[in-house]
DNA sequence: GCCCAGGTATAAA
DNA sequence: TTTATACATGGG
């Protein structure tokens, strides 16, 4: 991975495309807060990065966090642009693909985001939309985040295992609070290990998973790829139902291969680019 | 008012 | 084993 620091800054050239990487569904922290600049908390670090011209640009950022946190959280070591060629030897996906990024340099990345996060994230998500999902995860980590700045860690599961479904009233997130509850307290109580989640298969992990209130196969599947980087995991929702219905209507989950949650991250952002192709059938 | 939103728990057939 | 309904909340 070749990157230079400059001042407080690290660069590196254009590898992946920031709108289709923080804007598919996968993350709800990152916030486009001007032009090509985008501003989120991960992994307890405050983060803000731009593109000029071709390059990205990690600001107030050291080159030991750049190494440690930032590489492994944007996947960078990861060879994108193998997976692009892969996916473009099928015309349907090939299509799919070229209309989510702009240049196989701009691929989208899948992040590697903190487990727990993760899981409280899409526990959050379900029969909910992304802008209301967004302003109930902001205002989760504004109550009990520990402050970075002028910023908001997400809140640590020891803390939130300790509280009562009407601790978590002001977020508004309705019949979930005792969801989020259960999964803060299964991971403090050690019944659900996330080692122990890292180390299993997509199966196994997916059954540990469900064990929680509230988690079924869908958020089970979001979980083991953005929260475990489990990149076969193939989160089926009512999206992606139309999308295998209308599209791929031969194609099975497993057919997309030990990649298919990317080959699902392209298919979902795509569904929500052109709602018009996937009335409900 | 009604319908929907990156679903799931629960009960009933 | 499959299918129906409630669940909190807010925007269109």
């Amino acid at each position: 991975m070749n990157y230079k620091v400059i001042d407080n800054m690290i660069s590196i050239p254009v590898q992946f495309d920031l709108d289709s990487t923080f804007n598919c569904g996968q993350c709800f922290r990152w916030n486009k807060i001007a032009d090509k600049k985008w501003h989120a908390v991960a992994n307890h670090h405050p983060l803000t990065i731009t593109v000029k011209d071709d390059e990205i640009l990690f600001e107030n950022t050291t080159d030991s966090d750049f190494k440690n946190i930032w590489i492994p959280y944007f996947d960078l070591d990861f060879d994108y642009d193998a997976l692009y060629n892969e996916f473009c030897c099928d015309t349907l996906m090939c299509d799919i693909v070229k209309q989510s990024v702009s240049s196989p340099a701009q691929s989208l990345h899948i992040l590697r985001q903190e487990p727990w996060e993760a899981l409280c994230s899409f526990v959050i998500s379900q029969n909910n939309n992304i802008p209301r999902i967004k302003k109930i995860i902001e205002s989760f980590c504004s109550l009990y985040g520990n402050k970075i700045g002028d910023d908001f860690d997400f809140p640590d599961y020891k803390t939130i295992a300790t509280l009562s479904e009407k601790d978590l009233e002001p977020i508004k997130s309705g019949f979930r609070a005792r969801y989020i509850i259960d999964a803060a307290k299964k991971l403090k109580d050690g019944e659900i290990i996330i080692e122990e989640i890292n180390n299993s298969s997509a199966e196994a992990a997916k059954q540990m998973l469900m064990r929680i209130k509230g988690v079924g196969p869908k958020v089970a599947d979001c979980t083991m790829l953005y929260g475990f980087h489990k990149l076969e995991a193939f989160p089926i929702d009512v999206w992606m139902k139309r999308a295998m219905t209308v599209i791929f209507p031969d194609e099975t989950p497993e057919s997309f291969g030990k990649y298919a949650g990317i080959a699902q991250q392209y298919i979902f952002s795509y569904s929500r680019m052109h709602p018009e192709l996937f009335e409900k059938v």
